[in-house]
DNA sequence: GTCTATATACGGATAGAC
DNA sequence: GTCTATCCGTATATAGAC
């Protein structure tokens, strides 16, 4: 299972991530038909990311963010009721898909092993189809709402939490030999991160998202296979 | 060496740091007497860091800080021309520090393995002395300006160098047996700098920098010295 | 040196025309 | 559904009193 294989098994397009955003906002959302606010909803998410990016979310002005998706201030305000809402809406249908997937993928491994290469794939593998969020929501975590600041922490725990409890089940089963699964999984999760976080200098050094899980597979595996 | 031993060793007291500043900018600030100035830049930069860790430093106020900091607005303004200089001043000075330290303690050694557990410790200790500044740096860099920003790149880039030219001096000299030392330095870099970035995770769970710094280098060493 | 008061610009959000 | 025009609060920065 490579990025290529990981890309087709698993439709995660644009359209598809607005769509299910305006299936679960139908009633707070003005405008009714759907290609209509699938089409904007992809256009304002992705200008959000775009410039939060670039400058942050609490610099970026809803006029600058009207400007870049190319719709009226009014407009835009028939989509959410606030800048903060407009953040939520886009937090939890992510924050949703990728427990999803992660879930789903890490299921159909029972070995330990083949777990973890399963966990640590497939966050790399989601992290780079959605990079600009996963950047997004842990650069501007702690500038949210209280709120959204507990649910960012508790997903972070969440997949946290995902490779310890493989690593446990790995030593209790003789498989993996390791002193802190704790904090070995801390800093794989540091390393998974790296790379939405540093992507642009992983791209100029042309180092693949394929080859980036092959290194840190290798490396995981030197610490908990040997010593 | 420990961090208490790195701490008697090295001398950084809030007030030795803002000395150095008020030093290096005895032109631009309008307040002469140099224990007021150390004195109100200390709380100046402890209040900036405190409030911008918190919610941004572009979301940060002149009021807030005035605020925060005990003094007038009109007070602040006559130590820095514009929110942009109080921070540039924070940044050269800090930068200047954490280089001077990462290449003094490096160069004591002259082993590739000696050398390698001096960054590693000694960038730890740094990240421990000044941690609300490192987690400042990294989250805010994306958010200043361009010239702010290209320095903070270089400095993240220098630190992975020095990592990195040991890696290969190492693999020169068959200290070392590794693949490849770029992606290395890397991912040693992210573990770096998960210790300041996620600081409140390791306080609750009792982890201490020794603990974490003992951790990091087995688990390096896992990699580097074995297959 | 430090204060209060204020100039001026820009922020989020909404009303009402089309 | 979308647009333009506008309300009102708050931002940075400064002027001038003490």
């Amino acid at each position: 299972m490579d990025y290529a294989d990981f890309q087709k098994k698993i439709n995660l397009s644009k359209y598809d991530l607005c769509r299910e955003v305006y299936r679960e906002n139908r009633n707070s959302i003005r405008v009714k038909k759907e290609y209509k606010v699938v089409k904007n909803l992809e256009r304002i998410f992705s200008a959000t990311l775009r410039i939060s990016n670039r400058k942050g979310f609490q610099a970026m002005s809803m006029r600058n963010l009207s400007r870049e998706a190319n719709m009226s201030m009014g407009a835009l305000y028939s989509y959410f009721a606030s800048k903060e809402e407009l953040l939520a809406m886009l937090q939890n249908q992510r924050r949703a898909v990728t427990k999803r997937i992660l879930d789903e993928r890490i299921a159909q491994e029972s070995e330990p092993a083949a777990r973890l290469r399963a966990a640590i794939r497939t966050h790399l593998y989601l992290s780079e189809v959605m990079q600009a969020w996963f950047y997004f929501s842990y650069m501007e975590a702690k500038n949210l709402s209280k709120k959204e600041q507990d649910l960012a922490v508790a997903s972070e725990l969440y997949t946290e939490k995902l490779l310890a409890d493989i690593l446990n089940q790995g030593q209790i089963q003789g498989a993996f030999e390791l002193r802190d699964p704790q904090l070995t999984a801390s800093v794989i999760k540091a390393m998974l991160q790296d790379w939405y976080l540093k992507r642009s200098k992983y791209a100029k050094r042309r180092v693949s998202v394929d080859q980036y899980a092959r290194f840190v597979l290798q490396f995981v595996e030197a610490f908990i296979l040997d010593h």
